[in-house]
DNA sequence: CGCAAGCAAATTGTATCCAATTGACCACCA
DNA sequence: TGGTGGTCAATTGGATACAATTTGCTTGCG
């Protein structure tokens, strides 16, 4: 376990994913390989490994020969990403009414705990601990590939709330949290998958409501496909 | 669209994939970097990073400076896999009842009817359409991200076949495929999935019974995590 | 004054090169 | 004989160097 797993490209990539996640890099701006290189202290092949991953992650995308871009999410992407986050999850619940280890609830409440403590200030960690509360529920089934996967689609789902969202401080109301978990833990499958589908319903809402008939690159990125070249 | 999006290293990834599964490369087998980059006429660097994005697919496993090899999905990862994939799969039917797009049912049927001009001799070509019309179901929900995943857990799947079936041939029952479609049309999601749960259950089950208390090597690495190194 | 061609800077795509880690083989010793 | 330590080949981790492509600007012409 003392094995230090870290390869630089692990860390460097780790670094610009929560980098991103946390706003510091804003969807859009570029991530010239040299620069991000110097920046951290490495050459550019282990940027372009960490970018490789991210884009694969959708936190990216590259243009041949023009570099990688943070990711900005059309609103499509942005359902797109929602749909599959809401079949992952739900089959998540579903199976932790199935199968909850038994330290499950412990560590589910201490996260609650660490979320409520930081409620006010909200912020970077409040967001970061937002998102890793579903990661955790996903951890909980023992399914590393449901976890990978549930963790992918609740990163993009940062990024795009970031994007489109008028309001962080509640992205994810923490008492939906606590109702998600007494919900699991009477087997009541149904009623939490409801609670977690309004839960995600509302936090898309918040993101597919405000739509202001989309900002103007939004619109013209659409068009501008037939002209491209 | 006539931009040649193929860099050296999508070619080469593309062409590792279809190896493994075609069972050219079988499960466990090493990858060298400079060996698969000679053979392909590219130097270490590609090869890198189409490892890097196949490990990301759950294909290869890289061990610190160790080097690449097959994966070799353990009866617990290959569960993992088949829960998730039973998952999406299942909301791909769901979404498709809601929302088949026009053409959906041509190109499904002529998929199907591929599948059957070829259904005698198995073989490599055989396991890819079958794996193709679950990826082409996937696709016509107009979800690229629910389709991407689709696509990655059907890939899994396929090697995780070639390491545990005892025949291929009727990996996918193409009249299995023919009622889901049939379903579907009707718009009755609940039969659709109900076929699919059976579908994927045969195919699973294929798999997981014929559970001879696994392979000495799978038993021994379950232990051997104790004492390594 | 607008537009097109062309040139230069910047950045990625790819290859080669060096260093560090690993695994194996072999000799040596209790 | 069994275990231990050391040296060596092989292979990856990482950096640098070169080539190709794109971009933006400049310049010249209509």
């Amino acid at each position: 376990m003392s094995e230090t797993k870290t390869t630089l490209t692990d860390a460097v990539h780790d670094l610009l994913r929560k980098a991103i996640i946390e706003q510091a890099l804003k969807p859009g701006m570029r991530l010239p390989e040299d620069t991000v290189g110097e920046q951290f202290g490495v050459s550019r092949t282990i940027v372009r490994h960490a970018l490789v991953r991210l884009e694969h992650e959708g936190l990216v995308v590259t243009r041949r020969n023009r570099g990688a871009f943070v990711a900005e999410p059309s609103r499509d992407e942005a359902q797109h990403v929602f749909e599959v986050r809401r079949c992952l999850e739900n089959d998540v619940i579903r199976l932790l009414c199935e199968r909850m280890p038994g330290s499950g609830y412990d560590r589910l409440e201490a996260h609650v705990r660490q979320e409520e403590a930081v409620k006010g200030k909200d912020g970077p960690v409040s967001i970061r601990l937002a998102g890793e509360f579903h990661v955790l529920l996903a951890e909980l089934t023992g399914n590393p590939v449901l976890t990978r996967y549930v963790s992918e689609v609740v990163l993009r789902c940062s990024l795009i709330m970031s994007l489109y969202a008028r309001s962080h401080s509640s992205d994810c109301a923490v008492d939906e949290h606590s109702q998600v978990i007494a919900a699991i833990r009477a087997g009541d499958a149904q009623r939490a998958i409801e609670i977690m589908e309004h839960h995600l319903g509302a936090v898309a809402g918040r993101a597919a409501l405000s739509a202001q008939p989309d900002s103007i690159q939004s619109i013209l990125s659409h068009y501008g496909k037939e002209l491209a070249q």
